[in-house]
DNA sequence: GGACAGCGGGAAAGCGCTTACCGGCAACCG
DNA sequence: CGGTTGCCGGTAAGCGCTTTCCCGCTGTCC
């Protein structure tokens, strides 16, 4: 039984070495299992002196010695949003089967900006790099976040994005078809017998956001609805923020009147909003969000959306950014994740 | 502009230190602030180079020379449970209030064991250890969890605890108190009317929910609800165990009858399949959850539950694994958590 | 039987940083 | 004016590991 009195300092490989009379090269050899051969009976008694002592190695030490880490980073907007949350499992399943370690890092609303969260992450020496967190097209960012990533991975950090592209960074991406699934759903809806749209966009400068307004809109155009007759909304991209925003629309009394939040999170908040209105979702106002997070199997009306694979992204995300530098030709790129639309009854035919 | 070919192998103090003529005592000095003074003309020396050389510190040799590191590592049961991602945003944003790391691991439905978790944990020398996975009570994996527990603190670990003890550790509890509760909610639910109790009780073996399970029985005897007429019914804390387990419910035609699960997230995946099965919770049935997640301000019929903190209880656990050694007369613990019972739709008065 | 490869143990040189400790210098005291 | 501080650079000893050498030993092959 060890003592529970004052901390102790830790055991060290060299205290098992010493303990089991042997050089701390073979303990080393032993306990982390080099490619070198070590004699049965030392190798014994190194194992024994470590249990014995109760000896756990440090992992820092380890890997300053070996020169390379064993934890990858994740950067996302706020770790409680269903969103993130799911990509996150899928980092972490696909981390754990590889026995890396995922630090996470939140950006938050009003927290740190994307290439903050990167400095700070740097000095962590992390593998990779993994960017779940929207990120902002404000260019100065923009241009700051390029420059951290660009120091990164200039020595040998492995980045990953999700979602939208940043040109000129080395960058794999995990490209998600925001623009032509929602595009794909805007001309559901318009078959389902839709004609007067209103949009949820999120902050006007996230890139995803947009993507999936932009793609929206083009999908209204091409079946045949006018640009001038949808009106958009900018707001957070939270429950609260749909909740808030929903509030602002105007025509939302007009017979075929829906209503796409580029979030299924900020659809949702819309949702409970227009019922505490009294105008029920699926009924009185046809809804739609993108993501499909896991908590719409329980939000009633169903919502319509466009489903991503978002637990498989995160694992995609991690996997790409560790893949083997790609032999030349074909670049590191997963292909496309696409979304596809399920039509469920927040949007029922006309 | 840095060149982006092959990995340049990274700048070190002892680089800035020549470039900028001075020992590497002194840029470290500058570099991390000691309290020793350096020379304004050194100093700026030392930064320019910094800078020029675009200079990144390593945390991990820092924290190997200092002795200590900055990290803190939390256990959760699935990152993507809206319970422990609302804790986890908790101690994410006092984490990085405190400028530490904060790396997740999860224990999974047929993961990691809460012992091996902390095991693989310990070699990365975390200032802290928070546990909020629900621990199981097997007797042979607690035994090692402690023995696990007490190694770490032998050698200067902090640990807490979130939601039930653990007999025979220093670590720090944030005491929720389960219990009482649940004890409070059954009598609530009594006062209004009901009469048939089933319990949707999650795995048998988990202290958290065994817990809720006692205080609601508790609060059924003391409203003279015999314990013979209550089912209760085991099965995984999550939705879909909530979905399947309550499809095993038998008297749920009673008038009476009300359907308390011990989580939130399985009452709503209960309240789910009993729509499916035509009965409308809150009319046909009365359905209470626990926990009171963010995601049920959009779940309907609103959901009658015990709100606790959740966010706090992150911000809390950390916190109070991060505080100073007790005073030696004041243990450590936080003030109890206690849960506020909040009736809605979901139990309407009889 | 001698040259040689192969094996496995140990000494020691780092990995990138912090921090005693030392020593030179200027200021200050009686 | 000698002695004592107090400042502040630099030197070097670690922190806990890994890994390159080096070296003695066996076994092997002509």
């Amino acid at each position: 039984m060890v003592s529970r009195s004052g901390r102790s300092p830790s055991v060290t490989l060299a205290d098992v070495a010493s303990h089991a009379q042997v050089s701390l090269a073979t303990a080393s050899r032993v306990i982390n299992g080099s490619t070198r051969q070590v004699q049965p009976d030392l190798r014994d008694r190194v194992l024994a002196s470590s249990r014995l002592l109760g000896y756990v190695v440090d992992e820092q030490a380890q890997s300053m010695a070996r020169g390379a880490s064993q934890t990858v980073a994740l950067v996302v907007g706020d770790i409680a949003d269903p969103y993130f949350s799911a990509i996150a499992a899928g980092v972490s399943a696909a981390a754990s089967r590889l026995r890396l370690t995922v630090i996470i890092t939140t950006t938050g609303p009003g927290g740190l900006a994307e290439h903050e969260a990167v400095a700070a992450l740097r000095p962590k020496r992390p593998l990779a790099i993994l960017l779940a967190a929207s990120r902002h097209l404000d260019s100065a960012g923009e241009e700051l976040l390029l420059e951290e990533l660009a120091g990164y991975e200039a020595r040998g950090g492995r980045v990953s994005f999700i979602g939208a592209d940043t040109g000129g960074s080395a960058a794999r991406v995990v490209r998600v078809q925001n623009r032509a699934g929602a595009r794909e759903l805007a001309r559901s809806l318009i078959h389902l017998g839709y004609t007067r749209f209103s949009i949820l966009g999120g902050p006007s400068d996230l890139a995803t956001a947009r993507a999936r307004v932009d793609g929206f809109a083009e999908g209204l155009a091409s079946g045949g609805i006018a640009a001038s007759s949808v009106e958009i909304v900018h707001g957070p991209l939270t429950r609260d923020g749909g909740h808030a925003a929903v509030l602002e629309l105007q025509g939302l009394n007009h017979p075929g009147a829906c209503v796409f939040a580029v979030t299924d999170v900020m659809a949702v908040g819309a949702m409970t909003a227009l019922i505490s209105q009294g105008r029920m979702p699926g009924r009185d106002i046809a809804v739609a969000g993108f993501d499909d997070i896991p908590l719409l199997q329980d939000v009633r009306p169903a919502l319509t959306t466009v489903a991503l694979p978002l637990f498989d992204i995160g694992v995609q995300a991690l996997e790409l950014a560790l893949a083997d530098p790609s032999p030349d030709s074909s670049s590191p790129e997963a292909d496309d994740v696409r979304g596809v639309v399920r039509l469920r009854e927040s949007t029922p035919p006309l």
